[in-house]
DNA sequence: TATTGCATATTTATCAAATAATATGCAATC
DNA sequence: GATTGCATATTATTTGATAAATATGCAATA
């Protein structure tokens, strides 16, 4: 790989370090150690030492030889230029389909070669990536050639459809029989949001604000115990994030809100009272969906 | 291709085309035009004529020229061995892969080269396995090289987990704001139920009457106008599907009896008696979840 | 008038060697 | 006692020409 250039693995454990020492708030000259990122990410250390040394030459995080890598500056602080990784070609692919299919100029059902002439790219990047939207949830194969868009959350209807799901599985979660909080997870939720509730949002971007709000609503759902609940709300997630990332990036006052809802849901999950939690958890869902579906938000509205 | 041999896709339309006219009870002599065959199963016409050809060396079928295509006995009559389509080299990696997971023979983290040695074939096509089993939800890709297999329903915890699950949305489907049934697959489904409990089920295999349980749960997931929850029904078939096929195949009083409850269920959806038929759903599934879940159909339980 | 049977245009799969990345172990260092 | 920095072993991706299927249109036919 030619210098300077990351590959897309090495770009995502970037972008993770970041992330994460960001959601710890970690101050200046925090070390940060590879094996233990290594394994918080899911990867080998191979790829963390790129990353590192690529945050390096940014001038995020300093080098001491034979000592590793430690922040620049106080996490929260590193300005949004400096920590900008750039995306792999997979990654931009994968933009600009979602783009396109937001604005409703796609075709419902295409080829790869249709699309490799539309937006060009090797077919192995388009292959991977039509699996990835596959993965999601938004693409089918059809039988012989071809693929078929399915719907996305891209419409006011469609928005209310993800959203009358989750206001089912959510609170059955809660309420399911082996829900059990793990404690640590507990406790860095609460950080979190308490940190997003004492005006921290200041310091935070839409795609961050996007993510924490993920994380909480996930955790709920592994706390269940059921895998496939997990899988649900997590595809759901997903999805939302496409949309959201767009649409309802962030009023302040909205985000205040919401990090006060999430931490009353997590008292009354840490003194284990479900029901509370359950219903608490269906007056946030409802009121969340309010907030945003609004035909504001969509481009178009689809029949 | 080589003569007498099919491509993957001509086998799949070769198998639905006899699925069809089983499930429709269609007698001997009747006509199976390409077009309305290709529609109903989502190809072009050519893979069709590929199936039909096949079909008739069999014998299934009869080859009139300038006519087409035709039945050469009753549907329903077919033998076993005669209908049986071979499957492709996919299909059988698939299922030698779900087979050694089911036993607990594959560690839960592997690559896809110690794959390769374990159970031969190309690269190619391990990778379109994989593909499928990740959209089937039971492996994801790890950060890097590898593959991680996540819980089946391969055991008592992660049947009722499925379970759970299901007694949570398929009352909410029905009782959903958009709930519509379709007249025409109504009078389908009803149809196919009634020569079931009619005693029909003598000449069905136990992966038919999977297939139509199936359909039914499905009919009314994707009635619910909701195409996230019809999704996730979607996916809990699939997997009730790989275990099912080998645990629970068939006591006759239950088919009867799963039969006559489903109809039942049908009978409320169509006099619009939405809370009825929610409730019968749910009585459904659960005495369904009890009847299945026994530990002796689970080779070995998973803590 | 619908359907077949076949021809043509597109689309996708296949191949294996070369290349590139990741996983892992461990002596050196703090 | 943990961590780094680097070497080595595995694993996975890329490539583009060739071959094989699938999609589609249409004259001939029942």
């Amino acid at each position: 790989m030619a210098a300077g250039t990351l590959t897309p693995l090495q770009q995502r454990v970037a972008r993770e370090i970041i992330a994460l020492a960001r959601r710890e708030n970690r101050p200046a000259g925090s070390h940060l150690p590879k094996i233990a990122l290594a394994k918080a990410i899911g990867t080998s250390h191979n790829p963390v030492e790129a990353a590192l040394a690529y945050l390096a030459r940014r001038g995020v995080v300093r080098h001491l030889p034979d000592r590793g890598y430690f922040l620049a500056r106080d996490a929260r602080l590193i300005d949004d230029a400096a920590r900008r990784v750039p995306h792999s070609g997979d990654e931009r692919l994968y933009h600009r389909i979602v783009d396109a299919r937001l604005e409703q100029r796609l075709p419902d059902e295409t080829t790869a070669s249709a699309l490799l002439r539309r937006f060009g790219g090797t077919r192995a990047t388009l292959q991977r990536v039509l699996t990835r939207i596959q993965q999601e949830g938004w693409i089918e194969r059809k039988a012989g050639h071809g693929w078929a868009f399915l719907p996305l959350i891209d419409s006011v209807e469609a928005y209310e459809d993800s959203y009358e799901l989750r206001r089912v599985l959510e609170p059955a979660a809660v309420l399911g029989r082996k829900f059990s909080p793990v404690t640590a997870e507990l406790a860095a939720l609460r950080a979190e949001q308490l940190f997003m509730a004492g005006g921290g949002h200041a310091h935070m971007t839409a795609g961050e604000w996007i993510d924490l709000n993920a994380r909480f609503h996930e955790a709920l759902a592994r706390w269940s115990g059921n895998p496939f609940l997990l899988h649900t709300i997590r595809r759901m997630n997903q999805l939302r994030r496409l949309v959201e990332y767009r649409a309802v990036a962030g009023d302040p006052r909205l985000r205040a809100r919401q990090s006060s809802e999430h931490l009353e849901i997590l008292d009354a999950v840490e003194r284990d009272d479900r029901t509370r939690a359950a219903l608490l958890l269906q007056r946030h869902l409802e009121g969340a969906r309010r907030d945003k579906v609004q035909p504001a938000h969509f481009r178009r509205g689809r029949p």
